[in-house]
DNA sequence: GTCCTAAAGTGGTATGACCACGGACTGACC
DNA sequence: GGTCAGTCCGTGGTCATACCACTTTAGGAC
């Protein structure tokens, strides 16, 4: 169900359900595909036998779940489907809940080390090189913090593409945004002295080498031990900033 | 960015801009909290300074995103953050994708392999005694495919709420729409027999008993093992199923 | 006290008009 | 002939107003 406000049991679908079941219908049937132009407004409320309000509250909800492209002037587009209202939905319901920013990386964890076994068996060679070509940059921009984070998203996220999977893709994409804000939170807390940068990269080695192989196991395990590693970086980081404070009130 | 249609650089943010952000900060800084009642929509377009048509607009697309329920003469109401909408907003990103019924199996491995790791750690005796009274529903209800099926979808819910992951919790309910089309689509696919039907009871005993030991990496192992049992139950009948119309034409 | 009814308040819809933006056509100018 | 400017048309964006449908509630009849 689209229309989220109705429970009821097959009444008369109101306005406004109507043009939504409309479009829901033809969106999820192909029939209408993304790059498509609606007819006007002023047209399909005529043809859909509603008002032009009521039209435009179904359309503008249809833009705000990222459905529709509608600009002023030019018309209604059907959008390519896109994980950014995926990300904004998400991050609205995740809200509420305490250390998300620490609780979204277990999602991530999740998606990752399904992706890279999946990976093993599905990469082509395209997609081992694309991989490559991350890690490369990632070894060029070790000393520069901002491409070096780049880098590093591009190299888990070409993972994730290798997987050739289109849902654990839409839900990496989805978490993306969260993922993000948790890394900028968690920069205060992790210092990239070079030893540390020199085991990342070798981490990261260490992954790609296990999927080259395609070795599934082997490249969980090296992948869950670089988030382990990470995460154990930034406790003992955050402890001693701790015992920093206590000793320095 | 919860308004989608807009990219430009803060110019005039139209009416229905201003509506939206509005709420939407509201909504993400808990100033507006679920059980909350709105404004009157003349006295909201009123103090907002937009007309009812556009201040319905707004409203209408956040009940789409599921952040409001508006019930006819009795007002709006914050509603509490619900995955159902992560789920049709899901369900509409990967309709175009082929097969993706078979591919959202892959993402329902990866949130219950990492959902069993933290709940080997973090499950409680509540939520292990909750699982085990889902396996004794699975036992008794072996003969009622109905049922049954119910039974299976409540186990492994509840093994990823043990987890006490809100992120895994929700990316996982978001998934259970396509999930259960998933599973109806393969039910032409797949015959409960007898021996069949006992060997996924032990499966399952076996997950809940790794679990149980607290065993990670155990827990994870026969999780997969359940998986991978189920998948190729289906692709042999799959096959059977071929030669015979091979065999009568 | 209980029940029914009517009024008030709410969202739902319709109409019509006007404004703002974008593109296309057409004309003049170089 | 080519290019640029202005105008016109179609589009979405907004508004005001009126009326309808549903829900609740308060008042009156019993």
């Amino acid at each position: 169900m689209l229309a989220i406000t109705r429970q009821d049991n097959e009444e008369t679908p109101s306005g406004a359900e109507r043009v939504l079941t409309f479009f829901r219908d033809r969106l999820l049937s192909g029939e209408l595909k993304a790059g498509d132009r609606l007819l006007g407004e002023r047209e399909l409320s005529l043809a859909l036998g509603v008002s032009r309000p009521v039209l435009r509250e179904a359309l503008r909800s249809l833009a705000m779940l990222g459905l529709l492209d509608i600009r002023h002037g030019r018309g209604a587009y059907v959008r390519s489907a896109d994980a950014s209202v995926l990300g904004q939905a998400l991050t609205l319901c995740l809200a509420p809940e305490p250390n998300i920013l620490d609780d979204v990386l277990q999602a991530r964890i999740a998606i990752e080390c399904q992706a890279i076994r999946l990976a093993c068996a599905r990469a082509s060679e395209r997609d081992l090189q694309a991989i490559a070509a991350t890690l490369d940059t990632l070894v060029d921009s070790l000393d520069d913090p901002e491409r070096g984070g780049g880098a590093d998203y591009a190299f888990h996220l070409a993972i994730v593409r290798a997987s050739d999977s289109a849902a654990l893709m839409k839900i990496y994409e989805a978490i993306s945004p969260l993922l993000m804000r948790s890394h900028v939170e968690r920069r205060r807390d992790t210092f990239r002295e070079p030893a540390i940068t020199s085991g990342l990269v070798e981490a990261h080695r260490q992954v790609f080498l296990a999927l080259a192989r395609r070795d599934p196991d082997e490249a969980e395990r090296a992948l869950r031990g670089h988030f382990r590693i990470g995460d154990e970086l930034r406790r003992n980081n955050l402890i001693s900033t701790w015992q920093e404070r206590g000793s320095t009130p």
